[in-house]
RNA sequence: CGGGGUGUAGCGCAGACGGUAGCGCGCUUGGUUCGGGACCAAGAGGCCAGGAGUUCAAAUCUCCUCACUCCGACCA
């Protein structure tokens, strides 16, 4: 540490200025690399190892609860996706079009998709026929692009990869409760596997989906308290059934419309991990989904004895978690460094003292605490770590979230913290639009969510001072 | 889409007074090191973002374009 110069591999301090910390992070920890089309990145093998763990253990909550994978096209006709009205309304702003096929022009320029309402509807047209063919639950993993004006490395990017869940049911309640589902699946996967707690509610209608009846999303605060919806589920009613003529019928023998739920999380959630849990020296992954748990640091590797040590261990470890061992002729210092920027939970150092004492020293990635173990304990020590880096992971998320949620009564309460803290603040509203858009303009805050969890702080909307109908949580966004 | 910033080696930068390029790190090879970002030596690497001007001569001056980035607006 005595020559700051060779840090060129620093990142900017994460409270200096975080937008460049995170920049840093997704490049440094080689979790991205820029494409030269604008707003698409390359995900390089670290953070596509990261979104690959995200989609095996959502894809296997997906299978357990009954669905099953398609792919659908990446095209979508002009005249399809003009369907349903708001959904085009909401969606042509940002969309990417084909207007030549080789030298010649289409007749029907082709849209490349936004989301895939409009394919799943069209398709659900041609293989529905009966009420026992329902419920239909599909989902597919697949990119999708929006044309973005400002853009941003997993938070917003023209191309980003996602999965879409589309299913249809043979009556409303069904397909109320599939998005009510899918979304406590969302949000027990973020709190249990990726250790950011959520918060569960309804969007306003002007937050909502265009086309949806209802839309709810879970909401995760980043470290510097602006809001990220992470997730997100969808219940259409019949409407998307009706615009598209999708039809079966029913026990009665009438032909009926089914009801319809979209949901979807992103590679956005990765994001989350980066703005939810790093620090000034990184990234720090959740063990869930990082792509090394473990990763093993020979200390003096030329000494007799180290570098079979450690490969032994490689070896024994992968039995029971995803370890890396890192045999570059880096000193041990640069890896501690390196590795602690990739966020790997936990490092194992082995070195000639360890050796001759049968011990070996993990450190937490989270605090660093080192604990000198007894190698022949690592099979019940390292997955009690891995939890433990969990719970701490989670703890600190939510101890920062508790001490940036704020609630306010009136304008003035709403205006003081809106100017002076960064975080969720809570007030009641009249369910007005214009109140809603008043919050924006003079208070530069957009709701997040009608939180599932209502409180009662007061009586009236502190916007209009009509009497207030809910709980409204209120923040600034990504 | 509006406002600001930046484009020179892989990365970070200097060169701005016109005279076709340099520093640090990284990289390669060899050697010594190794418990918190090691050191020595020898190398490789550049259409100075692109285009058009001015000039005997442009990284440097003028104009245009593009890209990236930050802050707004908009949207997931």
């Amino acid at each position: 540490m005595k020559d700051n110069k060779k840090l060129v591999e620093a990142i900017t301090p994460i409270d200096q200025d975080f937008a460049q910390w995170y920049t840093d992070i997704c490049l440094k920890a080689e979790l991205v690399d820029y494409s030269s089309v604008k707003g698409c990145v390359v995900l390089r093998p670290y953070g596509y190892a990261i979104w690959e763990n995200i989609q095996k253990l959502l894809d296997a909550r997906f299978k357990a609860t009954g669905h099953e994978n398609v792919a659908m096209p990446i095209f979508i006709p002009e005249s399809l996706l003009q369907k349903e009205k708001d959904h085009v309304e909401g969606f042509a702003p940002e969309v990417a079009w084909v207007t030549m096929g080789g030298s010649e022009e289409l007749e029907d320029r082709l849209c490349v998709r936004p989301t895939s309402e409009t394919l799943f509807c069209d398709h659900f047209a041609h293989v529905l026929h009966s009420w026992r063919d329902l419920p239909m639950k599909y989902n597919q993993w697949c990119s999708v692009v929006r044309w973005e004006k400002t853009t941003r490395p997993f938070l917003r990017s023209r191309e980003f990869w996602w999965q879409e869940g589309h299913t249809i049911h043979e009556t409303a309640q069904e397909a109320q409760d599939e998005t009510l589902q899918m979304l406590n699946i969302y949000a027990d996967f973020c709190e249990q596997e990726l250790n950011i707690p959520v918060l569960k509610g309804r969007k306003t209608d002007k937050e909502k989906f265009a086309g949806a009846e209802a839309t709810y999303s879970i909401e995760a605060m980043m470290y510097d308290g602006k809001a990220l919806q992470s997730g997100t589920s969808h219940y259409f009613g019949d409407g998307f059934s009706r615009a598209f003529g999708v039809q079966f019928t029913g026990r009665d023998n009438q032909l009926q419309y089914p009801f319809q739920t979209s949901w979807g999380v992103s590679t956005r959630l990765v994001g989350a991990i980066i703005m939810t849990h790093g620090d000034d020296e990184g990234l720090i992954l959740p063990p869930a989904v990082a792509p090394y748990q473990v990763v093993i640091v020979p200390v003096a590797a030329h000494k007799p004895g180290v570098t079979e040590a450690a490969r032994e261990l490689a070896a024994r470890l992968g039995k029971f978690c995803r370890v890396k061992l890192d045999e570059s002729d880096n000193t041990p210092g640069w890896k501690f460094a390196q590795w602690e920027m990739k966020g790997v939970p936990l490092r194992l150092e082995i070195g000639p003292k360890d050796i001759e004492k049968g011990q070996c020293v993990l450190v937490r990635r989270t605090d660093r605490e080192k604990l000198f173990t007894p190698l022949e304990d690592l099979e019940q020590v390292i997955p009690a770590q891995l939890v433990e880096v969990s719970r701490q992971l989670y703890a600190r998320a939510q101890k920062n979230r508790a001490e940036r949620t704020f609630s306010a009564k009136t304008m003035d309460e709403v205006m003081e913290l809106a100017n002076t803290r960064s975080g969720y603040i809570k007030t009641m509203w009249c369910g007005d639009l214009a109140c809603e858009e008043k919050m924006k303009e003079v208070a530069g805050l957009s709701s997040r969510c009608i939180p599932f969890e209502q409180e009662v702080i007061g009586d009236v909307c502190p916007c209009c001072g009509k009497p207030a109908k809910t709980m409204v949580v209120w923040g600034k966004a990504y």
